[in-house]
RNA sequence: GCGGCGUUGGUGAAGUGGUUAACACGCUGGUUUGUGGCACCAGUAUGCAUGAGUUCGAUCCUCAUACGCCGCC
């Protein structure tokens, strides 16, 4: 089956949504958070730790993918499941974001048939179309594929961004009418930038298209705070409500809070394996960098309150020797870290929703999360 | 004892008679939002062994002293 999503509750003051995404590995709650395991792992993590963190779905990249092993070798080897033993389920991104970073003549390189650009393994040269997309993921065997979308750049005029949204629905529909694993839903794409009208005209018709769930994507490109949660409101309101609702690339845990306020379902984000292997912990207080010195004698955990395996068995001192040292357990450890706490925020998110008080819990969490900024 | 060479920041070091002493590492901060690149950005010697001299001006020239390395008796 394709996945199934049930709206529960949509919570008293907001728009924030209660909902169940069926799968098949299992039923899931949302909001949810999903971790993202570029090419067929979630950087240094054992699927193991990944359940030990809640995680539910995961993501993987079509680009990555193609390149190594190649999708004929994952699909001889019984499907990106089987081959990287997740028996939960899976989103593939499309390539698209890859690929535009690797195309580097932007006109000429992005043309109506698709984008050339090249390898970033051996600067072979390469042309991924929306089809080729569709058909990678379609071998992949991921429960979720993306369509193949253009993710243009902040800022651009308003004329690109009227040309691209009109390319990206074209694209769409391309990759649609290739789609052929019933096992796998689409997901269809909103573009627009920061442009009302653009945003309002891509959901629609992307929506006409009937796609199993619907992404918001273009955001978190650059823009300010503000801009960004505009073209959120600007898109969400055009989408059904009996659809899942995807916020692409988004994890700063401000964000993920003001999205699904604004009734974003799922997000995804590198944010929190990035920073962990560059020293960095989410806290509740603000995210703390254990490379500074004030953690070297420290003998508490990274949060006294945290549930994870790190903050149940690491003190702060332990993980900045580590990650000073270029050790990998600590990024590692961080990964851990990082990973739980933007999953248990959106359980708090969950049980906010239940009771219609998520307009005081963005409140408390903000307050206490900027505290330190603040001083 | 005599002669030669050397002495620059936490470390390895470059360098010049004249406004801010290169670079690297380390250290101290910061950044990171559909992860090509596993990194990027910023700060970090009011001082060039010590003292005296030459000079308008010395880390750079001269002398002495101290310390280190090498050679000779």
């Amino acid at each position: 089956m394709k996945i199934e999503y049930s709206l529960l509750k949509t919570e008293k003051n907001t728009k924030a949504r209660l909902g169940k995404i069926k799968t098949n590995y299992g039923t899931y709650d949302t909001p949810m958070f999903m971790p993202v395991g570029t090419r067929a792992t979630v950087k240094s993590l054992s699927k193991e730790e990944l359940k030990a963190a809640h995680a539910g779905i995961i993501l993987s990249n079509t680009y990555h993918l193609w390149l190594r092993p190649g999708p004929d070798v994952i699909k001889n080897c019984g499907g990106l499941h089987k081959f990287m033993s997740w028996d939960g389920p899976i989103l593939t991104d499309s390539g698209g974001f890859q690929v535009f970073s690797l195309a580097k003549n932007k006109e000429k390189d992005i043309t109506e048939e698709g984008v050339h650009f090249k390898s970033h393994i051996d600067g072979k040269e390469l042309f991924l179309t929306p089809e080729k997309s569709i058909e990678i993921q379609n071998k992949l065997d991921s429960d979720i594929a993306m369509s193949f979308d253009e993710c243009p750049p902040y800022p651009v005029t308003y004329d690109y961004m009227k040309k691209s949204v009109e390319r990206t629905l074209r694209w769409a529909k391309r990759g649609k009418a290739v789609h052929n694993n019933p096992n796998q839903a689409l997901f269809g794409i909103v573009q627009g930038g920061e442009f009302q009208d653009l945003r309002e005209y891509s959901c629609k018709e992307t929506v006409k298209m009937n796609f199993d769930g619907y992404s918001i994507g273009g955001t978190s490109v650059g823009e300010d705070k503000p801009t960004m949660y505009k073209m959120i409101d600007d898109g969400i309101r055009y989408l059904p409500e009996d659809k899942v609702r995807y916020l692409m690339g988004v994890g700063d845990p401000i964000d993920i809070i003001e999205g699904v306020i604004r009734g974003v379902d799922i997000f995804d984000c590198v944010l929190p394996t990035r920073i962990a292997r560059h020293g960095q912990a989410f806290t509740r207080t603000g995210k703390i960098n254990l490379n500074n010195a004030q953690y070297k004698e420290d003998l508490e955990p990274i949060e006294k309150e945290c549930d994870c395996y790190t903050c149940k068995n690491y003190s702060r001192a332990y993980i900045r020797h580590l990650i000073t040292t270029g050790e990998t357990l600590g990024g590692r450890l961080l990964s851990i870290h990082n990973i739980r706490f933007l999953i248990k925020l959106t359980e708090e998110l969950r049980e906010a929703i239940k009771n219609d008080t998520i307009l005081e819990y963005r409140q408390k969490f903000i307050e206490k999360y900027q505290t330190k900024k603040e001083k």
